[in-house]
DNA sequence: GACAATATCTGCAACGATGTACGGAAACAG
DNA sequence: CTGTTTCCGTACATCGTTGCAGATATTGTC
């Protein structure tokens, strides 16, 4: 049995609630009973029983991420930073792994995940601004990495437009007309797929490159993904001189395959990527990426979501906030 | 305010005990009860409260996982799929970063983390199995992918010196006799950098090749530690013919640097790693390496966890499951 | 038809903490 | 020296569930 406060209480000569109260920094304590407290704390080895506590305050202190697959590099890493970030603040990361499918998100915003957590981080994949504004309940929901700009829902997002822009800016500066992009989520309106889409197309537009559909393949965000959508365009003949894989797993992907099948990287296609996953500085040619301020967002989102979940931040419409972006010119697309 | 047992029990005109007897599939129940019961959780959209449960019943339903960095691909990978396999037996996983700290993964085995959890899956980096023993309370505790090869402490792990054997072999059998090795671990005794060398060093001994100190890189298990440990041995001029990476990472950061270098990868130096990553795969070249069955481990350790959780499992002395390996020939070392 | 055995359901206490309300002591004002 | 205010500490109820023990209904046995 373990060591409760009501034996503390007892060995310190004190009440239960006032041992509470010692824990719980109340004001009006005697130095000397608070210090007769703490010394019965430390001779007994007591420590506060987290689930108890949590019946009565209705708070955990533990905060839910929900990606669609923690395997993912860009998540990976996202998730590492998020949980040091937050036990500075003396808060825990609960993962869930979304699979991107919409069920399991509206489980996550509704059932006994959300129960086990104070707040949020989200990146929704299936579900759109208005699904997530009517299941999110009444506990803080921030939107994580991409770009549902709903008034109405937090938000802590990548400049996804912008810096895919940049990036096929740099593809075309660099005199590449025929740049194909991986990664097309066609079906899908909210996600940062479609913003980096858009961002494609205005720097094509922007440098009077016009656009063609059939540089456009579709695929999941992950290497496998990359090497397929490879094949495909080479085994359909369509001809290209870039890749511009929409996160950095789907563009090594993409360059394997390209290797793999005697094309030369950068000489006869530039690839470039997004995320600037560890993994990109070192892959050979290291990965021409752009890097979307990870440990900002990390920082700001968690801040947001720990503010909004202990009051100190109260403004009623969402916050958005928009992390910068770097552009890394490495090897594959100098 | 949530709906409660209590509003059920009203609702269904029953009393609560018996709302919380349907719920935990109490035998006598008669049918007609129990429908009502179900039809008025339905009616309500009654879901049980967490936390209360767990007060009551001492359980959580949420399996610990320390791992030293989760942005570490290979433990990204195993967690991912640690979390599947859980989740299909109705638990949660929760992860804590322990940064290798012995400090930290102390507070991991007793402090708050284990309250929040029915058991832990704990790869121990800086603990030896005195340690692990004398501080892992009374819930269920399953090593996880390392050897401390302890009778008293359950263990799922790979064959990490035969692995490594066999990988050292390929590279011998390929005519390679300078094979630096990367990642060691010299003031460590458990974990598993010191029994992939061991294998390392039978391999060379079975070959009849000596063993050079001097091939021995020490770093920890990322990649720019690969890097910089192959800039490290080329800047002093120790001239070897193959690296073989303790893990994927590490080997993965030495080729970089080889080729950045100017060293041909394989035709002057042959590289492989250990852990068989999705980026091993996928790397130009692709990584010869040994794949430690981590579906396997996942499958296993979950389950003999869960076992010792809920009484399944009672052998008094420790379970110990070794995964099987296969070598994967890949580009960089033929 | 009486008694035992079995099936079905219920009430109360408890898990271990915190919130509210209040009582007594000390400090201060007049 | 009384009355008020400020400190300090306590008792009791409560969060929502489950374990235990027991009450009541139903069935079986002879």
């Amino acid at each position: 049995m373990a060591v409760t406060m009501n034996d503390v209480a007892r060995a310190a000569g004190v009440s239960l609630k006032t041992v509470s109260n010692v824990l719980n920094d109340y004001e009006f304590i005697r130095p000397a009973t608070k210090q007769r407290v703490h010394d019965a704390i430390a001779e007994l080895g007591y420590e506060a029983n987290l689930t108890a506590r949590s019946l009565r305050s209705g708070k955990t202190r533990m905060l839910g991420l929900v990606v669609s697959d923690l395997s993912a590099p860009y998540y990976a890493e996202l998730a590492s930073r998020l949980m040091t970030v937050a036990s500075r603040r003396g808060y825990r990361v609960l993962i869930e792994q979304s699979g991107a499918a919409a069920e399991n998100e509206r489980t996550a915003l509704q059932g006994a995940f959300r129960q086990l957590t104070d707040g949020l981080l989200f990146t929704p994949l299936a579900m759109d601004a208005d699904a997530v504004a009517s299941f999110r309940g009444k506990k803080p929901v921030v939107l994580l990495g991409e770009h549902i700009m709903d008034p109405r829902l937090d938000l802590v997002t990548m400049k996804n437009a912008e810096a895919a822009q940049a990036v096929t800016a740099h593809l075309l500066a660099a005199g590449r007309r025929r740049i194909a992009v991986m990664g097309a989520h066609p079906e899908e309106s909210a996600g940062g797929a479609g913003l980096r889409l858009r961002g494609y197309r205005k720097a094509l537009e922007a440098a009077g490159v016009g656009f063609d559909p059939a540089l456009v393949a579709p695929g999941e965000w992950r290497r496998d993904a990359g090497a397929a959508a490879v094949a495909g365009l080479l085994d359909r003949g369509v001809s290209f001189d870039a890749v511009f894989g929409l996160n950095d797993a789907i563009a090594l992907g993409a360059m394997h395959e390209l290797l793999v099948r005697g094309v030369r990287v950068p000489q006869d296609v530039a690839v470039a990527g997004f995320d600037d996953i560890d993994e990109a500085r070192f892959a050979s040619p290291s990965l021409t990426t752009v890097s979307p301020g990870m440990d900002e967002i990390a920082e700001r989102s968690i801040g947001l979501l720990i503010d909004r979940i202990e009051g100190l931040e109260t403004a009623d419409a969402g916050v958005h906030i928009e992390a910068g972006f770097v552009l890394k010119v490495r090897e594959s697309a100098p």
